[in-house]
DNA sequence: ATTATCTATAGATCTATAGATAATGC
DNA sequence: ATTATCTATAGATCTATAGATAATGC
């Protein structure tokens, strides 16, 4: 039954890989264990060899999770003429919307994070850190010094949007989420720091 | 043991209101029906004369939460001169990120409700509806057509800006997260429709 | 007589632990 | 000899149901 140090290694990484989609799927309390374990092929019996506990695999998990949804925004990002646009139209997709064991763990676990341990919070907050980053580096040329406050504001609006689109029953108006969502983060970007403050016509009122 | 007819209603309502907090601050998978009946000094046993399932009770707080919620709203709105930025500083302050049991429904339990029944997505649809024709009446005089659009995008802001500033740990981080999209849905808001597109220097690029 | 609520329980599942097993690593 | 994983289990909790109890409503 005993398997080797880098079978073992692997099987553990396989666990955390297990863990980071289970866990977007159904929420953290909404998969035991069991479940867990036997998503990468193992008995529940095994589980607290490999984690100190449920809460510790959902750091891990969710580390893992964000570190991933962290490099396809690079990758897109960097297989594309436009970046920020390739960004936006990953993100505010209705694909995006319907992948939820794969996509941004901010949307499909952010109300359950917020209940977390501070061990999984410091996932997320680390995998916003890093967002956030990117964001930063895809904003166009004439970027004002507000670059890291114009990121901020489009990844609220982007983990909001497809957040409300993901609970609607109406299919328009989840659309609509992501349409309005979309234009607005481009709107944010093109702006230039002296634009955000002139485009405010009841500035001081 | 029984009790009367108006006193059985009471006791029903006193149980959404409870699980309506309650849900909130726990999840829906977080709590209960044992817990959830003692909220409203009552026993476990009389649950299912009350409601059909877990998810008929989860269906109808959700929709006295948002009802609530939708209501707060207008409250603040009515009691202030200004009404849009009495909606802003109520929901993106730091009291709402404190106040998880009675802050705003999409916040709590966003990621959870992606994964409930048609029934639970139905009350936080509506609500939806509901907090957008407010903002919609709240817009500036000036607004363009585009008011509804204006609106979509100002919750998807605030949602995801409170999502987020409730996971972080860094309380500078959070603030910031609060305050930049205050800013950026005075923005949107003040912005007239033919603004919204002369402010982009690289439209069409 | 009806019925709102209670206590009690069924059967499933949850996190966590104990001890057995068998293959690795020395 | 060590140890990765297994089966098995403890004790708590989960949703849901059954039947008892006692006060209401006719």
């Amino acid at each position: 039954m005993r398997v080797s140090r880098a079978q073992a290694e692997a099987n553990r990484e396989a666990v955390i890989n297990a863990a980071s989609r289970l866990f977007r799927e159904r929420g953290f309390d909404g998969i035991g264990l069991k479940d867990l374990m036997k998503g990468a092929g193992l008995t529940q019996g095994g589980f607290y060899k490999q984690f100190e506990s449920k809460d510790d695999l959902a750091a891990q998990a969710s580390r893992r999770a964000m570190e991933n949804a962290t490099r396809r925004w690079s990758a897109v990002a960097a297989a594309s003429p436009d970046p920020l646009e390739a960004v936006i139209e990953l993100y505010l997709s209705v694909g995006h919307r319907q992948e939820k064991s794969d996509g941004c763990p901010l949307v499909a676990l952010g109300a359950d994070a917020a209940r977390q341990s501070e061990e999984v919070r410091a996932s997320f907050q680390d995998g916003i850190q890093a967002h956030l980053e990117i964001l930063d580096e895809l904003m166009p040329a004439a970027k004002g010094p507000d670059a890291r406050d114009k990121a901020t504001a489009m990844l609220s609006l982007m983990v909001g949007a497809v957040t409300i689109s993901r609970i609607l029953n109406d299919e328009e108006m989840s659309a609509r989420f992501l349409e309005v969502a979309a234009d607005e983060v481009r709107r944010i970007a093109a702006s230039t720091g002296k634009a955000r403050d002139s485009c405010d016509p009841l500035a001081g009122s």
